[in-house]
DNA sequence: TCGACGATTGCC
DNA sequence: GCAATCGTCGAG
């Protein structure tokens, strides 16, 4: 069952460790169809996270941030990777959950694959500009299913955020969480 | 308008 | 260790 978005409608650092386990689901224009449980995520809160794109305001590209939960906002990283994220809070608070892993769940040819780092994220789900606002509780491409990987749900590792040193003491915030690896 | 740089990755 | 690669954004 796709999530809705009273799911997304809540405070990132409720949303983002919620969403370990659940099942990201990308539909092609052909049809194909990758099942994928998200194993990994990192909040972004607000303006004063100094770690976060909202942190000098509303820009052209993260404007998104201040819209409805469930929206995507995905933005180009140094020239070649899309990065996965999901809005969420209340509408005028920017807030986001980056993508930064998946595992397959369906196809069996995926079962159990592991995508680590969002910029293969984004590549696996072929992702680009056009992404840019899309609603995943109503998009036919791209939407969340409740999770069907319960197992995992209790190992979960809490880590600081990366790649985001610039951001002083906001970069030591624990606002990353990781399902870890099995067997 | 300009130039520095990034929520990264993979190859040397 | 560092290049790839380009849209974005703060500065001027």
């Amino acid at each position: 069952m796709r999530l809705g978005r009273d799911f997304f409608a809540r405070d990132v650092l409720r949303v983002a460790p919620d969403l370990l386990g659940k099942v990201l689901v990308r539909r092609f224009e052909d049809g194909r169809e990758l099942k994928l449980a998200i194993t990994e995520v990192e909040a972004y809160r607000g303006v004063g996270d100094q770690a976060c794109h909202a942190r000098f305001g509303k820009t052209g590209r993260n404007k998104v941030m201040w819209e409805r939960a469930g929206l995507v906002y995905v933005y180009l990283i140094y020239g070649m990777y899309w990065m996965l994220n999901l809005v969420t809070g209340k509408e005028g608070e920017p807030q986001a959950v980056l993508i930064r892993g998946l595992k397959g769940v369906v196809p069996k040819s995926i079962e159990g694959s592991r995508w680590d780092g969002p910029g293969k994220v984004g590549k696996l789900l072929e992702l680009d500009k056009s992404f840019y606002g899309e609603d995943v509780t109503t998009s036919c491409r791209l939407w969340v299913e409740e999770d069907n990987v319960k197992e995992d749900f209790f190992h979960i590792m809490v880590m600081e955020r990366v790649g985001v040193e610039y951001a002083g003491e906001w970069a030591r915030k624990k606002w990353r969480w990781k399902m870890k690896v099995q067997n």
